[in-house]
DNA sequence: AATGAATGAGACTTCATTCAT
DNA sequence: CATGAATGAAGTCTCATTCAT
């Protein structure tokens, strides 16, 4: 696909680096896997700052000083944890984007597979909205610059669509950080959506509300 | 109104009490709100865990001793916080309500409004997400039942709309829920807004995007 | 009676001087009474230590400035304490003291006395023995020398009565020692003998056990 | 001898679990002996209360972080001192014991021993009488199980010789208590002793008046 | 003389990080 | 490379005492 090759991986992401003592990538990689598994567990469940580092070594079958050799602080955790969880988030609505189908017909099937996606993700999502910006600065950029690569792959599919319409739509940017923000709802606000709305509707609802709200509604 | 009336402020959801070692009503009011707004900006800069009692009483010109005479805990803090910017962000939103003209008028003014008054409170709304699941459960639970309520009254105001409609609304809830949800992204996503869009056209855009979603649009 | 009159009183154990920033001795006297009386109430309950001076202010109806007016520092309250349950103590046993009768009967009358007033007194005596030693060293050793004074007394008894022996008490002093020493064992070890004796029993076995132990047995 | 066999150790009294970072048993063994010698060095100079965390970290040569490692808090500290001066002074006293001779022999040299233990161990019986009672509860509890314990096994001796008189003890436990107790006047009453007696007056004096008081007296 | 708000020293405890084994 | 014991900085909270009113 053109438009996605051009637009969805178009500046490739400086990732930050992490160091680590150990020098056998293969090691480093299942360690930091690991880490970063056993992280989002604890991190759900009590949050970052109430996590120790032992907490997140015992999950992970891991001393402390082990921990140490593939990572440099407690906050490298976060970042590879963030990291990851924005990659496999990302990664699964690129899977789940229809690429085949004409334009306005892609647009509601996206916009229904973004919150499809979210709703299986809103336990990470969460995480990420709430200890995030406990990242330093320059992780907090990166973090953030794959997010703005992201919406602006939807950005590229709204534009594309809205040729469709009548009228253009009048900031494509914008829209498509609606068409990513919304959906994070199902994750913000489940504290009082999960008492009155079943989640069918509450897919459909934020799906129909989106698709309308686009302009691309019937 | 009636319906309003009711409804706006139906279960006056009771606060937390925080205990004080002083009797004094008005200087224990006057401290805490010395330490409100003294906490406010410093959780703003640093967060809560990164901002400490002493920060705090510093930037409040109270010692440490002092303050814990008006305060039980650090956490009590962040409750007294969170529950002033959750007040006042619905107080002004109120105040900012058009209670006169016609049912669909009202929706779009409505939108209108929580729009411009999360603009001016974006800083404050911030801190709301990021630090505010930092509670203990009972006060996290007295926070959420305030919002809760907010919730609620825009799902009475878009009840009574939606008899103009042709269908009525499927899940006022819902609805509520979205048209209190999406503005934040004012404040969550002003990163990448802030980049690509002016003032006006973001609330412009989100604004007709909330009318045209919730079904009220021309 | 003369050997009390020598023997009772006779060095007139200096008392400390506790300052006051007050110049009415009536007023001094009752408010330090109400102190004392507090402070006794709730060192009993919670010790020295656990026990702030506002819990006491509390108990005895004044405010921390107030105490400080009538005593300089927490410690001297404790000073007043100690100096007054020992007062109190030694006061209602030398009340109880047979003076009338022969020598030999009167041992056996006073070691019952003793053992009754300790009954009564437990609770304070329980106070001093974990309270007392907190004291600073002048303090102290006043408290102690008022007690070295009441052992003074027995030990006159005793030797008093030991002329009707065939064998003269070895030391007196031991024996006056002994003969106020182990009735403090209703205070100290109290959560053994409750639980296997009567008081009877245990006032009974005691007070038999030093009149046989004294060498006034039958 | 049967009786006793089973009487001495009867109920393994359950000690109190510590808990400790470490796992390894000797580490922690070495570690937490090193602070108890500290510790009782420090509270006997001044106390549980004045004494910090510090203090007893310099002199065991740890740490506060150290420190806890091996135990959860200052009042685990205090739990294991008064296990340890407990422990300790029951062993000496039941190696001290005369099991061989006849029961009323055996009595004597029963009261004798303990005298001799209690003056040895007079400065650690002293810190219990002035520190165990700020143990917390359980701790408490468990701490006065093992003295019940020591106080029955005295309890049988006694029993076991009152045979041997016309009339049994009335009654053995108070009896048991009375042995155990009245030397505790060594460690209690020593600021009034040392003063008038000698060590071996002493230590006779008290030694016979138990014998006598208990009955088995010439 | 009484009040009680303010002070500030100091205590216990936690935990990310280091480093010898 | 793994371990986990040791470190020590830092934070929250308490409370005896002071002092302006």
């Amino acid at each position: 696909m053109n438009i996605k090759a051009r637009a969805v991986e178009p500046a490739p992401v400086r990732r930050r680096v992490v160091k680590s003592a150990s020098k056998d990538a293969d090691l480093i990689r299942q360690r930091r896997q690991a880490l970063i598994t056993a992280a989002v567990h604890v991190f759900k469940e009590k949050g970052f700052h109430e996590a120790t580092v032992r907490d997140i070594g015992r999950v992970a079958g891991m001393t402390q000083g082990t921990i140490y050799n593939y990572v440099e602080s407690k906050e490298d955790i976060l970042y590879l944890v963030c990291d990851q969880i924005v990659g496999e988030y990302q990664e699964e609505t690129r899977k789940a984007l229809d690429t085949s189908s004409d334009p306005l017909t892609r647009v509601r099937s996206t916009v229904r597979a973004v919150c499809e996606v979210m709703y299986r993700h809103q336990e990470e999502i969460l995480l990420i909205y709430q200890d995030s910006h406990l990242l330093d600065a320059r992780s907090r950029k990166v973090i953030l610059a794959r997010v703005e690569e992201f919406i602006g792959m939807f950005e590229v599919i709204l534009k594309d669509a809205s040729r469709q319409l009548d009228r253009p739509l009048k900031s494509p940017h914008l829209s498509a950080n609606i068409l990513t923000f919304l959906p994070t709802m199902i994750a913000l606000r489940r504290w009082s959506l999960n008492r009155h709305v079943t989640v069918e509707e509450m897919l459909d609802g934020i799906s129909e509300f989106l698709v309308r709200g686009l302009g691309f509604g019937a």
